[in-house]
DNA sequence: TTGTCCTTACCTACCGTTAATTAATCTGAC
DNA sequence: GTCAGATTAATTAACGGTAGGTAAGGACAA
């Protein structure tokens, strides 16, 4: 046998299938629903192995969703230092997450349960300082369009719950409907029509096409 | 032949006591969360009563959910027929349901549960037909508006799923803060929002402010 | 006597977690 | 270079606890 370059030995290789492990299960089952000998089943290791790279059950769950969300919120951040305009930021953020719920929506799954999760389901984990995180974000733009006259209508806070909740609402609709296409056109759209109203006009700015048929 | 539901016996006193338990104990904990032998101490029976009265844990969630459920698409229902113009019904809805959410959040909570629960989450329900009917009902209001030009901007069912969006995250915002305020003040600016878009306007057709403060 | 409502006592399966131990790998004194 | 010793990584086998669920039967009204 030629001895090939040592195998890349990836550090952790255990760990990183147990979180991956972890992801798939947790985004489907939830976290109560999920129980341990599952992920070491779906990961390929036996029980201990689990307690050696995680304090626990609670521990595992805390720093998948730590490290998804910092993914997530990192690529979204971005946007908002690349991008001058109010409207193109909104844009430029919400066809951000639809490309990340099309390609990983296990990820999304996570972060969404953690955020709509009930007051007590789950591990102890500040899910107030992760929406917070995301929350500001939309806030800060907000509050730039309002400053800069591209906004009215409301607070900084109100447009971002406002706008959050469009945002959102598509995204759970994919979550439940995998066949729910979140293209690029529906998110302009989508921005259009907070921008613009659904109030009637002759020429409509947009001309939103639902992305699934329900029923 | 389809199995009938028996018309509604007279609720013993156990049955109900162990539905009002229930129903704390999922709203806050989530289903998995929730243990059978909290559900009976919350109501003071023991625990073969449980089993006289409901199947097993999923029967009795399955019938929770149901009768609060209809209870609460029953109010909204009832507002389509008694007021004319899209505008609104609009307004009617969501100030209804921000009524409901003020009083008695449980009730919102277990709904809210069930739309945006994981796909494997929770006992086998037919989560969609619950969804299904909530939508269905805003779809039809949209048309409408549509159909009357008192709408634009997209299909129905977009401007269904936007302001379902706008109308749910804040509910959600209260069931996770629940010294979140929802006014009618605020559901008629919400609507006005929907309607004219946050775009900006000279003079904005509201001035919407935030039902909280974020940290 | 029959059907309704509730009790005591118990079952099995699975949960998260751990002890005890071994295999593999690295470290440094000689 | 060799080899004791520490370190790391994984195993087998079980732990106590709790989960959902049940068998068998008693009290009592119709």
């Amino acid at each position: 046998m030629a001895t090939v370059a040592p195998a890349p030995k990836t550090v952790n290789e255990a760990e990183s299938k147990l979180l991956e492990s972890a992801l798939t299960l947790f985004s489907e089952k939830g976290y109560e629903g999920t129980s341990i000998r599952e992920i070491i089943e779906g990961a390929g290791v036996t029980r201990p192995v689990l307690y050696y790279y995680f304090e626990n059950k609670e521990d595992l769950f805390r720093r998948l969703v730590e490290i998804k969300f910092t993914e997530f919120t990192n690529q979204i951040e971005a946007i908002k230092s690349s991008v001058p305009t109010c409207a193109d930021r909104l844009k430029a953020i919400i066809r951000k997450e639809f490309v990340i719920a099309e390609r990983s929506p296990e990820t999304v799954r996570l972060i969404l349960q953690v955020f709509f999760s009930l007051p007590q389901q789950g591990p102890r984990l500040d899910k107030t300082r992760l929406a917070h995180a995301r929350f500001r974000l939309l806030e800060d733009i907000m509050r730039d369009g309002l400053e800069r006259n591209e906004l009215s209508g409301g607070d900084a806070q109100s447009l971002a719950l406002v706008f959050l909740g469009i945002m959102d609402m598509h995204i759970m609709a994919k979550s439940n409907r995998p066949e729910t296409r979140l293209t690029p056109d529906l998110a302009d759209g989508l921005v259009d029509l907070f921008l613009a109203g659904a109030g009637f006009r002759e020429a409509p700015v947009t001309a939103l096409v639902s992305p699934y048929t329900f029923g």
